[in-house]
RNA sequence: GGUGCCAUAGCUCAGUUGGUAGAGCAAAGGACUGAAAAUCCUUGUGUCACUGGUUCGAUUCCCGUUGGCACCA
């Protein structure tokens, strides 16, 4: 039966080369979801797996989009399933391997139909914020989408101004578009999840910040400080690097500040895994091996 | 050895004219359905070094002890 098996954790776990391992050993691909190593010229900050990682295995999504185009977890569902399409046509098992917990809840359990925002419609909705600040998207989403109101972070302007943008383009409230269904896959789906202790992720984190500025992680982000304004460059590690850059902060600042900021990310994951009990956490000896035996090999 | 200063949160420190204490950093908890490494919400975690004294009451004042720092020998 056709397996998709989900390996994810927190960042600097060592997801990247346990789905290596596991892929030679199942002979199969490895879909990355990440949201940030899907692009390129970003290898270092992102830890993305490196030129020798990847000739160990096919991967997918990796660094193949340019930093100014437009992606999204809808996008990578539908990418991800054509792909696991035509993977299962010959193959058995396919890893999908990465900590972008909404990409993978978009392939695993599938998230709701909605229309693609146009630009005009993007630009009405931010221009409602720019002008008018948090009150005047309030009032707005509470003209256009009273239900969806009632229930949002209103303290969360992006989730708001989202909710607009759906409203306007859709011409019915965000809410009636909401579903909260989990989609059938047509494919048995098992997902893992690294577990290591915080004490020992944290110094693997802040050992891996070190590491990223010997690999030259300032000659990378200063290579496309020009893009910086892109969404894609809004990421851990760039941010602060831009910072610097710009004189906010000093070299020593922004390097704790990049490592403080993943540690956060880090915790961030493992408060979505939390929420995940299909998830089987996984001890950091023996992991292959376990997630081996779940298959019965 | 002598004198002085210091000892309060994980760290750096503030403070209490005597009524068991608060900032920064670090940290903890949470939300999450098309930008998600994004965006947003909540939280001060403490034998106030130790022993004894004065006091209704001591983290605060006093004696001593221990540890640290500085200066003098």
């Amino acid at each position: 039966m056709a397996t998709l098996i989900v390996i994810t954790g927190a960042t600097g776990s060592g997801k990247t080369q346990l789905a290596i391992d596991l892929a030679r050993r199942l002979r199969c691909h490895i879909l990355s979801a990440d949201s940030r190593q899907i692009f390129r010229d970003i290898p270092i900050g992102t830890a993305a797996p490196t030129p020798e990682q990847l000739r160990q295995a096919p991967h997918h999504f990796v660094g193949m989009l340019g930093l100014d185009e437009y992606y999204s977890a809808a996008r990578y569902e539908a990418d991800a399933l054509e792909l696991l399409r035509e993977l299962f046509a010959t193959d058995e098992y396919a890893i999908m391997c990465g900590g972008s917990m909404m990409y993978i809840d978009a392939v695993t359990r599938g998230i709701d139909q909605l229309p693609t925002i146009s630009p005009e419609v993007r630009s009405r909705a931010l221009a409602i914020y720019d002008s008018g600040g948090i009150e005047a998207v309030r009032s707005e989403l509470q003209r256009l989408d009273p239900e969806y109101y009632a229930q949002v972070d209103r303290c969360n302007h992006k989730r708001m101004v989202h909710a607009i943008e759906i409203s306007l383009e859709a011409g019915v409230p965000y809410s009636t578009l909401r579903t909260g269904c989990t989609k059938e896959r047509p494919f048995r789906i098992l997902q893992f999840a690294l577990q290591i202790e915080r004490d020992e992720l944290f110094d693997r984190i802040n050992r891996r910040v070190d590491r990223m500025i010997e690999l030259g992680l300032e000659q990378e982000a200063a290579a496309v400080y020009g893009l910086r304004h892109l969404n894609s460059l809004n990421t851990v590690g760039y941010k602060e690097m831009f910072a610097m850059m710009d004189g906010l902060m000093d070299r020593p600042t922004a390097i704790a500040r990049m490592a403080k900021n993943t540690r956060v990310y880090a915790k961030k994951q493992l408060t979505w895994l939390k929420r995940r009990p299909e998830t089987v956490m996984l001890p950091p000896d023996g992991a292959l091996e376990r997630i081996l035996a779940c298959l019965g090999l």
